[in-house]
DNA sequence: ACCATGACGTTTC
DNA sequence: CGAAACGCCATGG
C-alpha cells in the first residue's frame, strides 16, 4: 500500500478536483494532472481514480476521461456501459464510448477553477 | 535494482 | 484516424 503518509495529497486532490467537476461537465486524467502541477503523471491521475473505489467518497470518476473524450475507463466500472449511461444521464452524448461535443463539456480546472 | 503493468499523452509513420 | 513507439511516473512482483 501506498506510504501511509498523513495524507497522499496528490491522491486526495485529484479526487478533490474531481468532486468539483459539474454537472453535465467532464475533464481528461492530464488537465487534472497539469492541475496539480504533476503534467507528466496522467497516469498517476488514473492510478488515483483507481484507488477511488476504496475511498468513503463517491467519486465522479465517470467524468473523468482520456484526452481523446474516450471512456478508457468504463471497464473499471461496474457492468461495460453503466460509465456510458452516467454521462448520459447528465446529458453528455456518448457514442462508441467516445463523448461528443467534448470540447462543449470539457471542464478544465486549470481555467475554470481557480 | 530490474521488469512488467497501467482509468495517459505526445509524436511519428 | 489508427497503430506503434516513446516518454513519464507510481506500484508490485
Amino acid at each position: 500500500m501506498a506510504s501511509n503518509s498523513k495524507n497522499d495529497n496528490f491522491f486526495e486532490k485529484v479526487y478533490e478536483v474531481a468532486r468539483q467537476i459539474p454537472y453535465g461537465k467532464v475533464t481528461s486524467y492530464g488537465a487534472i494532472a497539469v492541475y496539480l502541477g504533476a503534467a507528466r503523471s496522467a497516469r498517476m491521475v488514473g492510478w488515483a481514480m483507481n484507488n477511488s473505489h476504496h475511498q468513503t467518497n463517491e467519486i465522479p470518476a465517470h467524468r473523468v476521461v482520456n484526452r481523446k473524450g474516450i471512456l478508457t475507463g468504463k471497464h473499471h466500472f461496474d457492468g461495460t456501459n453503466l460509465m456510458q449511461q452516467l454521462l448520459e444521464n447528465e446529458g453528455i452524448e456518448v457514442v462508441e464510448n467516445q463523448i461528443q461535443n467534448f470540447e462543449k463539456v470539457f471542464w478544465n480546472p486549470s481555467k475554470e477553477l481557480l
